[in-house]
DNA sequence: GATGAATGAGGATTCATTCAT
DNA sequence: AATGAATGAATCCTCATTCAT
């Protein structure tokens, strides 16, 4: 449980993160935005870098992406696919977030290793979940392939959404659109077919 | 054609990234690095930024140089597959050049409009690029179906680098590959196919 | 009421614009003389222009001073003529103040827009009340006569402040006095009795 | 006889200080105006400051201002009074001709002691000439007082140079110019007659 | 708990001048 | 005569952190 302190803080920061960076997001300004003063951050963090990391906990856990998805009761194919198909359209669309996780993401690769380790348990588990689905959904064998596609699937994801952020417009989402759902509803059984008959190499 | 000057900037910008990261990278450690004063720097570049963004230029015209060489001469299609494989690897491995796009673009979602227009022009560039060689490797129709996969591979490619830089580890690189393999050998092959018997909604 | 910290390095920034010019003026310098750290002035300033503006602004507002004074209690004619005419003379020892008028206007030309507008104001307000004192003392009828009339008076304390700085010596000061006090026990008088017998063209 | 090179450079320094001011004429601006090389500059000045004396000489030399008024023929009161309201009004529009001697006045008073010296010697010939034309137009005696009041004038009007240059619209030109017409038809005669009756003090 | 003034090292950038070619 | 690359000291400004009140 945070303290109301805490909160404020962590509240204020998240603003400033989305709205100038990680750069932007001055001790000073996020004290501004939390209506304190800037002495007063450091009654509840050591430092700038412990309340980033804060700010990243509580942004990654929020962020559920497409692994809500219920695995208790058995849904039809069908069902899944549709489930996962409109996280995806969910997760384009929320701007905001979109731009704190890459910002956050920006900051941990620049060399914080803290930050860096956060988002390594994050994306494990991220992609565990995925692997999970696809093994329920294209009744896949759980295994390093499985994995691995996982993998490139959420890659695909947080490519895509660089892309949006950077409005690089290359081609409509409907065409985007129809790839994605050719891969979900297709391209993955196709491939979770053949790849069973593949030996490891 | 780069000028001497300008090359052993960019070297320069290079190695210190790679040592000690973006933040690290000052416009006096560079010309320290570059063997040159600190105005001298400001005779080749307007500024810091336009620095770091050629280093990325420079670095990720690999797939441009790529691109080239496959259209030039009629290859044979597992040759040409090959190509974009490893053209993919050699793209993980450019840590400074991953990096910096990712910091780069970062500048440019906080409205960094120049920087914003240039990520633009880049992305079309690469996924005209890429779609070229899917149209000749593929023997697929041009489309908008065929530029939305080249962008969804482009968007695969930058969220691995993404999960590369954070050392995500959710799988070994060797069954990453592994997919990324099928995927360039059939998947595509049979995206391509059957696409084309579906009519455009 | 300016704050402690402000009233410091305005001494500070008045001395050293005396001493070694405002191109001597330095972040460093002004900080070293007020005996605060470089930091701290950006506490209170957001920029040096701001810190020069205000030595001018604080400087100049004699003006205001001897008009409000002026105003305030009905004095005989005589009285007043004398606080103009020492006001006047006080005007023309503001050394650094008068300096930093004219390398303001200097900035303001060059297109800095919130200075032009700050100027603008500033002459407007000077120009205001000198018509007023102008009003009350020669008994004339306030309109756009006496407000030109104002308007040239500031011209040529300007133009006389530029020649002092300019050390041009063309005539001493006695005699520069003498035609000044000439201007305002007579001139003036004589002006503003002719002129509310001359209709508007 | 100025060299080639050297009307080149002048010419050049003299553009680009009217529209950037002396701050923001570079000796590399200059050189680019002019299509030299920085180094060429060199060639043909020892210093920048060299330049901005040149730029100074040249330019004051082409103000003529009211002084051009011919006092060889005997003219009409009314004649003379009419060229000299002419002469301001000319002065006052023009614009470029008044930035640049404004800036070289400034970056005169910021310390320039050769430049001071150069504005001097123009200051007391334009005064010098002023005085010839009031003492001839309104048959004054030559005097230290007659000397006052034509270093007045200068004044009023570099002053009121400068509130057109700051755009300050105080007042519209109609008014500035009727009480500039009645000083020159009447003020001054009134002045002239009644200061011969006053003893020097 | 809370304030906000103060610190000072470190950042990018500018520019007159020099000099090898 | 002419070039333009190179110099490097100096500029303004930023900001995480501290600490007396």
């Amino acid at each position: 449980m945070k303290s109301d302190g805490k909160m404020k803080i962590l509240e204020a920061a998240r603003a400033i993160i989305i709205e100038h960076g990680i750069q932007g997001a001055t001790i000073r300004g996020i004290a501004q935005q939390a209506g304190v003063s800037t002495g007063a951050i450091y009654h509840y963090y050591d430092s700038k870098e412990a309340i980033l990391y804060d700010v990243m906990d509580e942004g990654l856990s929020e962020i559920k992406r497409i692994a809500t998805i219920s695995l208790e009761d058995k849904k039809r194919f069908q069902e899944i696919i549709q489930e996962i198909f409109d996280g995806m359209q969910e997760r384009f669309k929320k701007d905001a977030e979109n731009r704190l996780q890459f910002y956050l993401a920006h900051e941990a690769m620049l060399g914080n290793e803290e930050l860096k380790h956060k988002f390594k348990e994050k994306y494990q588990d991220w992609i565990n979940r995925l692997e999970a689905i696809f093994v329920q959904a294209y009744d896949a064998k759980s295994g390093p392939l499985t994995r691995a596609v996982a993998t490139w699937t959420m890659a695909a994801i947080d490519g895509m959404v660089l892309q949006i952020l950077l409005h690089t417009d290359t081609v409509e989402l409907k065409h985007i659109n129809q790839v994605l759902e050719f891969l979900l509803s297709e391209g993955f059984s196709h491939f979770f077919k053949v790849i069973h008959e593949v030996p490891d190499k």
